[in-house]
DNA sequence: CACTCGATCAGCG
DNA sequence: CGCTGATCGAGTG
């Protein structure tokens, strides 16, 4: 019966939702793991990439991009770019403190528009989880009202468009075992082992 | 609409 | 352990 839906998308508005909509910067967070790249979008934080390679300068354009909507000679794209500037400043200080094993102290705003209901309640549920506090997949589907939509539940944490923040590795499965991690199991071994969880 | 595919899970041998 | 069925959401054509 409910069908998934989508949320906030322009798609009835008059916009163009597009692909990339939205989504105004790129900027490059270095940390000791290699250089993240977060995406902004007007309202928030839209995306974070881990880094491409190990300890490398992944990204060209030492990952400043201007894109459309961020003209510095239009006034609203000004106050855009001040925005985000802001926001890069948390997202930067919250990667690096949940990179240390320590809890963020602030998030940017985080928009998940375009992105269903369903993963949105589930990625709402991570929020909640602390450092070093895990939860089953199963537990999350509980947790969200849905019991039996576990597998779903993974479907979503694999599509967690910010990861770390977000925090996804801290899923596990039923069994205290490892699971999966889309950013590759390693990664995720080693994001709980800061946070001293022992599996 | 009718498929297919999963970062699942519990049960059973 | 490994195998299997149940179940749900998302993506595809």
């Amino acid at each position: 019966m409910n069908r998934s839906f989508k949320i906030g998308s322009n798609r009835s508005a008059g916009h163009r939702p597009g692909p990339t909509a939205g989504r105004l910067l790129k900027l490059t967070i270095p940390t000791r793991e290699g250089i993240f790249l977060a995406h902004y979008s007007e309202t928030g934080l839209a995306g974070l990439d881990f880094p491409k390679a190990k300890g490398r300068t992944a990204f060209k354009n030492g990952g400043r991009r201007s894109e459309v909507g961020m003209s510095v000679n239009d006034p609203a794209g000004r106050l855009r770019q001040k925005n985000i500037l802001r926001w890069h400043r948390t997202t930067t200080a919250a990667l690096k403190a949940v990179l240390a094993g320590r809890a963020a102290k602030n998030l940017p705003p985080l928009d998940w528009t375009g992105k269903t209901e369903f993963q949105q309640a589930v990625w709402r549920e991570l929020l909640k989880l602390g450092p070093g506090e895990t939860k089953s997949y199963g537990e999350i589907a509980e947790a969200i009202g849905k019991p039996k939509a576990v597998r779903a539940v993974g479907g979503a944490c694999g599509t967690n468009p910010i990861p770390v923040l977000v925090p996804c590795h801290r899923i596990l499965a039923a069994n205290k075992k490892i699971g999966g991690f889309s950013g590759g199991l390693e990664r995720k071994r080693s994001l709980l082992k800061r946070e001293g969880v022992n599996l």
